[in-house]
This record gives structure tokens, sequence and C-alpha cells, in this order.
RNA sequence: GACCCUAUCGUCUAGCGGUUAGGACAUCGGCCUUUCACGCCGGUAACCCGGGUUCGAAUCCCGGUAGGGUCGCCA
């Protein structure tokens, strides 16, 4: 039998980082085995959900490119849908519920009480078998054992989750159920569900938490916790997949930068922890820095032009090429893409506002015949190649009988404004001779006028 | 309160009866260097505790402790 999972979301808000590693393990256990994913909304809680929320969700799946076989192809509910198993939102399947609750009421497996419908729940332990945790007994707790059976339609008439999430994995034929270890111990009551239905319940595997770096649990409002902070804040996907992949997953042995289709072909649910993780932003964005410094131009241009134009207004109307050459130089000092105007906005800039937080107060006086000999010297350089650059200022250095180093520093102060950047050879060869020059008499000035 | 799960450096982890307990992030030194990074070299740092089983336990069993989860007319 071939294999079919599922995501199933709640659209109350941003996708949370747990949900995004569940859906990526649906995701990643369905590409190894070439099964199904299927992509199911659990919008039956009418007052949480909310049209932008399921478009969040959509737009967070495929920003990570975990593509689905069924499912939704819009946040419209009564839109059209991939697969035979629809609709994919539980707000159009109550036909299908009211059929499973007759059912019930008619074997009297269930039955009215307060208005509601409640499933009579075995009062001996249920064992689940676990796929990552193994066999677990589940017996009732002492407020179960006073009263085992549950809810599982309110006196409104709505289904609520144990029930509909049941029926839809019976109808959607789900043969793994990939989700978080939160609903272990609820496994029981949807064991017992299968039971009174007749059908053989599917394999489950619940997946470790994810953790605060402090050890609780990981809320909405956490640093991190947001699936938006990461598409919003200069990541790259693919790293994301990467570092969530390898929480609560390993290959077995000590790889850890890994494209997608080699997680995905060594990818199995034997690989999968039984304890939690906590999550170490720290470790992510190192990762994503691993992959910037690989991505290709296009990619990395992509990525920085909203940071960019952000910081510098006017920035993406510089010529592709212009762009292109200056953030390359940059590339290897960032870890994230809203960390490349601090290195590279000087780029963009027509005129340099000089500062004494920036510059360091580093430009003093002391340094304006350094300064005036880089920018003659410049002026009168038949070209701006590296290597003329380079060679005039080894020049200036030897006139003024200096370490180059002494005029290195001076000159990226002056021409960029901040202590930090790219090689000064390469940057003065980008920016350009006028660009350049202008750069050098501001900061002549700006040094003279007493700062 | 009850029930369930879990336990290796600060963090993510390798290990699946015999290892100098390995790697990565972070951290601390050093090198490289015109800056900041990158890169390279090196250091600090872990088997929760107590009992067993065994010639031998991080690995298997039991107990304790700690952490997490669940017990809704939320999902």
């Amino acid at each position: 039998m071939s294999v079919r999972v599922r995501f199933a979301p709640s659209p109350t808000g941003a996708l949370h980082i747990g949900g995004a590693r569940t859906a990526l393990f649906n995701w990643l256990y369905a590409r190894h085995c070439g099964g199904v994913f299927v992509l199911r909304i659990e919008d039956t809680d009418e007052a949480r959900n909310t049209p932008e929320a399921i478009q969040i969700i959509l737009d967070s799946l495929k920003w990570l490119g975990l593509d689905w076989d069924e499912g939704p192809l819009s946040s419209d509910p009564d839109g059209p849908g991939l697969g035979e198993h629809g609709p994919y939102f539980q707000s159009r399947r109550d036909h299908i519920y009211r059929k499973y609750i007759h059912r019930l009421l008619d074997a009297k497996m269930a039955y009215a009480k307060d208005g509601a419908i409640r499933f009579r729940m075995d009062r001996n332990p249920v064992t689940i078998h676990d796929r990552i945790v193994g066999e677990v007994e589940r017996k009732l707790t002492d407020r179960e054992a006073l009263d085992p059976d549950f809810v599982i339609v309110r006196s409104d008439g709505r289904p609520v989750f144990h029930l509909v999430n049941v029926i839809d994995d019976i109808e959607m034929g789900i043969t793994h159920v990939i989700r978080g270890e939160d609903h272990l111990t609820n496994t029981a009551r949807h064991i017992r569900l299968y039971d009174a239905f007749g059908v053989k319940p599917p394999e489950f595997a619940h997946i470790p938490l994810i953790l605060n770096p402090n050890g609780s649990k990981m809320s909405k409002s956490e640093e991190g916790a947001s699936m938006n902070e990461y598409m919003d804040g200069g990541f790259l996907p693919e790293a994301v997949n990467n570092f969530l992949s390898l929480l609560g997953w390993s290959p077995g042995n000590d790889d850890e930068i890994l494209p997608v289709d080699e997680i995905v072909r060594r990818y199995d649910l034997d690989g999968i922890h039984r304890s939690n993780a906590r999550f170490d932003m720290n470790k992510l964005v190192w990762m994503n820095g691993e992959y910037i410094h690989k991505a290709d131009a296009a990619t990395l241009v992509r990525g920085c032009l909203p940071f960019l134009e952000a910081d510098q207004p006017g920035a993406s109307s510089y010529p592709e090429e212009y762009i292109a050459k200056a953030l390359e130089v940059c590339r290897e000092k960032v870890k994230t893409f809203a960390e490349m105007p601090q290195f590279a906005r000087f780029f963009f800039m027509k005129r340099i506002s000089f500062s004494e937080e920036e510059t360091g107060g580093q430009l003093t006086p002391a340094v304006l015949p350094v300064i005036k000999a880089v920018h003659d010297g410049l002026e009168k350089a038949p070209d701006f190649s590296v290597e003329t650059v380079a060679a005039t200022l080894s020049q200036v250095a030897a006139d003024l009988g200096v370490k180059p180093g002494k005029v290195m520093s001076p000159a990226r102060l002056a021409i960029t404004g901040q202590k930090a950047g790219p090689g000064v050879h390469e940057l003065i060869h980008i920016l350009g001779r006028e660009q350049v020059l202008t750069n050098l008499r501001d900061a002549l000035d700006w040094i003279q006028s007493g700062q």
C-alpha cells in the first residue's frame, strides 16, 4: 500500500515553527517513500479562523518548498482543490461527519447529553503502537476515571477535533499519522474511534516537540516561533528546511549541511529522536550564512534587495550589474540578508553621511594629508581597475613613507563612512571614479568643518 | 492531582556491551589580514543520581530526580 500522509493545520495565525517542522517531516516521509502528501485545513473553530491565516499557511508551505499532492489551491474553502478526497477544508465536510455520527448513535456507541453528543470511551488501558515511541499503554487519568466519555459534537452541532480528525484520516486514506508528541496521550481516544468505525488505525509516529532555549514550551510570541520571521527576516528556505530537519532527526552521522534532495533520500522514521529539542537561533543563523555564502548571484540579489531598498530608498534602481558586484564582495560578511545593508549601504548612497559613531572617531585632522593624497592619487589614476587602484594606493603609502595599512584604513573610512566593509581596492573599483572622489572630498570637508 | 513521554558538552547531536566518549553551533586562545567577516589551527566543556545484570554499562533492567506533554463543548 502506498504511503499517504497529511499536514492538518488549524488556521489561527502565523504558521508556528513547530507546525512547519511537522509539515516538513510529513513531506519528507512522503517524498522519501514516493507517497502522497495531503494538506487539510482544520477550520472548524470559526471564531478563531480567518481567511488571512489560511493564506499565510499556504504561503509558508510554498516558501519552504513543501508542495502538496492533494489539498486546497487557494485560501477559498469553496475554491478548487487538488485530489480526489476533497473538500480539503473541514468546514465543508459536515455532510460526511453527519453520516459517521449517526452510525455511532445508532450503534449506541455515542449518546446525547446536555445537548452535546458524547462518545463511550473504553475504561481499560489502550495500547498505542507508535513508530517512534514504541508500545505505550495509556491508562485513564484520575479525572478521566470519573467520566471517561468525551464530547464529539458540541451542543451547537459542531463536531470537535478528535472526531473530525479521525473521520478525515479514514476518508482520505491516511496510512501514517506523523504529528507532535503533544497528541500522544490523545491517541488513545483516536484509536477507540477507529475501533468504533471498524477501521484499522493508521501507523502513528509522534515526533518530539521544539522547546524554547530555556526548555519551556515554545509559545507563539517567542522569538523564532513564527515562520513569518524567516520569510521576512532574510532567511533562505533551504537553510530553514535543513535546520528544521535536524531538530529531532539525524541522518545517523555527522553530516549537517544537507541539500533537501539528500535529506529526502536519507530520511527515515527510524532516525527520529524521542526527546524534545531546544530551539537555537544561533545555529540557524550560522546555517543560513552557509547557504548564503554558496547561493547563486541571482538569489543573493533577490534576497538582499528588499533590505537594501528599505535602508537606502532607490537602491534597487541602480544598474543590475552594479548591484550584483556590490553584493558579491559583501556576501561573505553576512549570515542573513537583513545584515547586508550595514556592510553595503555606501554602495547606494550618492552622498555619504559621516558620523562620529560610524567612523569610531578615526576621521581626524591627523589623517587629512593621507586622504588628500589618496584623492589626488586616484584622481590622476588612468583607470579604476582593481590592479590600478591597488598600485595607486601603494604608491601613496610609499610617497608618504608609511605602511599600506596607514592608508587603507583612513581611505575606507573616508570613502564608505564605515569601519568595516569589503576590500578597499574592490569597493573603490566598483564605486567608480566619480563617486569615490566625491566621497573623499566630502570626508575632507567633514573633517575640516570640525566634524 | 492522575496518566504518558524523555534524559550524552551551554545548545543540536554521533554512539545502539569493550571508544583517548566523536562532530557541529556557541565560547576562549592563535594564525591569516587594509577593516569586518570567511578560512585554518588549538583549548575549555557531557554520559542526571542510586541500585542491579555482566568479566566489562553512556549503552540492558529497576527506582529516584528533573524536564516536557496530556487529562476542554481548543486544535
